[in-house]
DNA sequence: TCAAAAACTCGACCGTGGTCAACTTTTTAT
DNA sequence: ATAAAAAGTTGACCACGGTCGAGTTTTTGA
């Protein structure tokens, strides 16, 4: 009998990536005990690090395959013929929409998939790569249209697009975005992004400011 | 004898601060017990948590105080004739310098600041808000040259500016950004930030790509 | 000055993530 | 078919972060 193994090790690892979504979800990643949730996916405690290292690996295991499907998401509700701005910005807000589900299990996502304990090994990178790389089609596609400059590099410009929405998210986190803000700030950061910071060429342009929570400068005082 | 207890109160907390940053420094985070960093202060564990209630609060005091050094070594360090990029960019460094000190303490530091549990009530706040106003000033300064859009809003941009930063940061982190490539980079990012990605007026100006290893874009398929 | 109250200190104890040596099942080789 | 080897499973066990109630010190106020 070959490949029985096999296809058991398949079956099982999928358990334990099922049960961690149940119960992550359920009771939140701190309150959920290995113990249990070996339980739920019938095997014992030891079994499940076998399979995999930590319990955090268990969840960017589970992560990762939520996000396949949100860029699927994407792909239904985004209109091809809208400006390339706003066709990235349905791409963050579906992620977003993601986040306000599950706020516990995304915030534990973006601090270990963006500031990981060793520069990863892991597929999880492929999964990161993917995602990027739609926001890099959106950027080719901007610059057909020049609504980006096409002499510019797409990966470099894809990454300050993602940039900002990372940048978003955490802010979001750390209370300076409210959720009903978010949208307009996405369009507004990426509008910033496109159009850049310095001085126009018609002279009286002015940028967006973003809506900030909490957060103010301190008053200008004249040098 | 009034004010005793206060006086204690501040040497305690100061003591396990700086038993925290002796211990964590030399063994690393993980490493080190609360019962050694305890000992090491001259208390009892329990009492660590009557100033404290985690080890990671430790950290982000430890890491409060450090920060303000920074800004100061800045200070040091820049050139105020400088174009204002330049100046972001020495801002920047001189954080960038520190976290190629303290890798490992710096990771949990962007962890826990840019994704916090929760929306901070904490002091740790103000610390981040006094760097994000060094760089509040620095736009305003470029503002006043005209080299940034007097228009826009300062805080926005500073943020724009920021958002590039930490994800450069991140980046370092996840594998993409070697530390030799991190001044170019930057330097780009602002670049790109100030000037945008629109094509400009000018027709063949083409923006820098960034130095990014291991990431590569998908092959061109063209529709 | 002294006793009651308040504030503070402490380490035994608890729960949980992760390890490991003993045990079971599957595969390989003859 | 069978035994040895390899692969996989398991829960008792360990270490450490954090809690708590008993004990100690300081403050209060009369």
């Amino acid at each position: 009998m070959s490949g029985k193994r096999e296809q058991n090790k398949r079956l099982t690892r999928q358990a334990i990536v099922d049960s961690a979504r149940m119960l992550f979800i359920r009771k939140g990643f701190e309150l959920t005990r290995i113990e249990d949730l070996a339980r739920q996916a019938g095997i014992g405690k030891g079994t499940v690090y076998s399979y995999f290292s930590s319990k955090e690996q268990i969840l960017i295991e589970m992560i990762s395959e939520e996000r396949q499907q949100l860029v699927a998401r994407f792909e239904q509700r985004n209109d091809e013929s809208a400006p390339i701005g706003e066709q990235i910005l349905t791409l963050f807000l579906c992620q977003f929409d993601y986040i306000l589900e599950h706020r516990e299990i995304a915030r534990l996502m973006y601090r270990e998939s963006l500031f990981p304990v060793k520069p990863s090994i892991h597929q999880r990178h492929q999964v990161d790569n993917s995602y990027l790389n739609a926001v890099v089609g959106l950027v080719r596609r901007g610059q057909q249209r020049d609504e980006i400059n096409p002499n510019g590099d797409a990966l470099s410009a894809a990454i300050i697009f993602y940039n900002h929405y990372s940048m978003a998210i955490s802010g979001w986190y750390m209370g300076y975005i409210e959720s009903e803000d978010m949208t307009m700030n996405l369009r507004h950061l990426i509008e910033m992004a496109i159009n850049g910071l310095h001085r126009s060429t018609d002279n009286t342009s002015t940028s967006p400011a973003l809506k900030l929570a909490r957060l103010t400068a301190t008053p200008l005082e004249t040098p």
